[in-house]
DNA sequence: CTGAAAGCGCTAACAC
DNA sequence: GTGTTAGCGCTTTCAG
């Protein structure tokens, strides 16, 4: 009885039986045991019974670099991991990973992680990595106005789809989560509701995704009728005093909303403290959407309503978007836009 | 002049350089270009300057498939994505695999993700991935009791460092965040602000880390002459209503305790809600201690303290770990244990 | 239907 | 110091 044991690079363990091992074994070339794998059609039944047969016996397993070696593939997605921000809530990253790898395994790649060296570009980062034909292409995240990395790529053509448009380049492949609805539904929700005077507070102009999340506020109102009031438009960086700050200096108005709608759970989380401060419950006295439905959002003292963006579905259309490219089907620029879903808790 | 862009495995991208045309290019032979880059003793000052000269002029890097297969190896390190827990706290997965990916990249390596196919069960998706060459070796989380995976990856002889003990095997190569002292320093924190009741909220018996804080509370009163009362130490799966039920059960009692730590921050939310909803203030009415320090934690109405574990701290020393043991020094049996700190907030 | 020959890009021995 | 030879494990022509 031949031994059957998982063989691998291990140290010390004898190596991995290769096509030549099979071929000696099964009595055949190694070629037919390439075609048993590869192209079954056209070896004879009883050929492919011996060499299966010993196939399984050795447990052999084909070898992934020899493989690529020969088709000029790394069958790998690069990915960037998003420096770790102290004190934001992770959007969610591994639902977007996990669907990411998922939908990679099903296509027969990997996803490969990677960060810039200390002083280098990321630019470089990322050039490097397809120069050595370490990866075949990438999953671009956290993209904004002008990306340099989507430039670079789109002039090196080096396939990628970006998690996110980048408005100002020129075409690429992208998916996105489209901000403005998913804010739209937040002020609709809220006008259903009854309310009239909608606050939003969020970031700085100048963010690709902040810009956008105001621009589904003011359209919300805008499509009821309601001007969007300039002066119930807070902005200032992504932390919770922000949105402390900002419902403060709301409820000091002669006119102050009867609601709020911020750029993320981390504003609204600030937005429900200071109303506690003030002697208000947010889903009594105030109405309150949060974005991004962050593990935080049921946990507040009240359940936080908030838009869910739909991060697995995301990282499932960008893998079968960049496989497509890589596989030679599918267009470099095609674009898909997903539709965030409301989440309603007790808030609003 | 020489053209010098980034040319990669991009579909239409002209072909990437080989040793061979810089070798055309520089005059020599592809052996003194090997050189070159490995053994740059070995070649003449006047002739590694030319073959550098037509390295750069040629955008030339060496192909890493090749290369690998060359040394059977594959530089890359698998790790298998946690499944996404709906309603948990996600314990900060991306400090750790960044930290995990800067040092795989120090050391010459690279992090690939994985998940086991629908069907497919963990230890097989783990011996595929050796078998074919695709990775050298794992870091596994989320170890337990027996773990299967660490079994197999010994039996196989399997290059892997688990983070996280699991007990019961055979030796291997480990690092672990010491869940005792940390509960226990949390303990010994209430106790100097002059608690002597304090109350544990964890998980049911059965999994190494809970039973390890457990152990750590019950420790930590004990050193300070105080006996656990068994009346204090509440179970439930990790989930807000645990922590809010059992504090209420606590409050209950006729000698109701004035701190409680908890297994997990979001046990600590559940504790804070139940609190707030008898009239008691976290901080000022009731001491408590969560664990994991997860971004909730300074968002709470009483801002939390919590025990941080190092988990990018953990990251690096997995990886060298593991690069040891594949480069051959290092032993397959190392541990190493860390300590977590406790972040001191408002409620305690 | 099966085997022989060639080569993916690189490096380690060994000659010159 | 430099070039020649060989081969990592696989697949892809192309003969037989």
């Amino acid at each position: 009885m031949v031994e059957q044991r998982v063989v691998g690079a291990g140290r010390g363990g004898a190596r991995a039986p290769t096509v030549n091992d099979v071929a000696r074994a099964a009595g055949v070339s190694r070629q037919t045991v390439s075609n048993t794998l590869n192209a079954p059609e056209r070896v004879h039944h009883e050929t492919l019974r011996r060499v299966r047969h010993a196939i399984d016996a050795l447990g052999y397993r084909p070898n992934r670099m020899a493989r690529n070696l020969k088709a000029r593939t790394s069958r790998l997605l690069g990915y960037r991991v998003p420096a770790v921000m102290a004190g934001e809530l992770n959007v969610v990253l591994d639902a977007f990973l996990h669907a990411l790898t998922d939908a990679a395994r099903e296509d027969g790649y990997h996803v490969v992680l990677f960060t810039p060296e200390r002083g280098q570009d990321e630019v470089s980062a990322h050039t490097e990595l397809i120069a050595t034909g370490t990866v075949d292409g990438f999953v671009l995240s956290e993209t904004n106005y002008g990306d340099a990395r989507v430039r670079a790529l789109i002039d090196g053509r080096v396939p990628f789809v970006a998690f996110g448009r980048s408005a100002d380049t020129a075409p690429h492949a992208w998916v996105d989560i489209d901000g403005a609805a998913g804010m739209r539904a937040a002020v609709e929700h809220l006008l259903d509701r009854g309310h009239r005077r909608i606050a939003f507070i969020g970031w700085p102009d100048g963010s690709l995704q902040g810009d956008e999340r105001r621009r589904g506020w003011a359209h919300g109102l805008e499509a009821a009728g309601i001007p969007a009031d300039p002066a119930l438009d807070m902005r200032g960086v992504n932390a919770q005093e922000t949105g402390a700050h900002g419902l403060r200096q709301l409820l000091d108005r002669p006119d102050p909303p009867t609601a709020v709608v911020t750029a993320s759970d981390l504003l609204a989380v600030g937005v429900e403290a200071a109303a506690r401060g003030r002697g208000l419950v947010v889903g009594r006295d105030l109405g309150l959407v949060g974005y991004d439905d962050t593990p935080v959002a049921p946990l507040l003292p009240t359940p936080l309503t908030s838009v869910r963006q739909p991060m697995a579905e995301a990282g499932r259309h960008i893998v079968r978007l960049l496989t497509a490219q890589l596989g030679g089907s599918g267009v470099a620029s095609d674009g898909v836009l997903l539709t965030p879903a409301l989440v309603v808790r007790e808030s609003s």
